[in-house]
DNA sequence: AACATGACATAAG
DNA sequence: CCTTATGCCATGT
């Protein structure tokens, strides 16, 4: 059995539209041990219908280097769908980075 | 068990 | 702005 990314999933389903977070504040949230283990998570279950996985951006705002679909414009043009700003594949946080509601 | 890899974060050059 | 390097931890070989 592999460990449960469930909570993962959880929350990046509970992102608003036109919102985004990244991997380091959705690891702080769930006291995961490393961010790495969101983006493992994302990566393992590119469900773009049930998870919302473009939300969920770098901490520095850029989106992801290898984006499991239609690659980095695809991610980009989702967000940019729903309205988020984006700024040479960059998102403007400052606007848009949502905070998980903690447990 | 050891080594390598990865949708990260942070620091340093 | 870019690339490296290190810490981090689960996975796969």
């Amino acid at each position: 059995m592999v460990t449960d990314y469930a909570p993962i999933y959880a929350l990046v389903q509970q992102i608003p539209k036109g919102k985004v977070t990244t991997y380091g504040r959705i690891a702080v949230c769930l006291n995961l041990a490393s961010p790495r283990m969101v983006g493992r998570a994302l990566h393992l279950n590119p469900d773009s219908e049930g998870t919302p996985c473009h939300r969920v951006v770098a901490s520095n705002g850029r989106l992801a280097p290898s984006y499991a679909f239609g690659g980095l414009g695809e991610q980009a043009r989702k967000l940019a769908a729903e309205g988020v700003q984006i700024k040479q594949n960059r998102v403007i946080l400052r606007n848009h980075l949502w905070e998980p509601g903690l447990l």
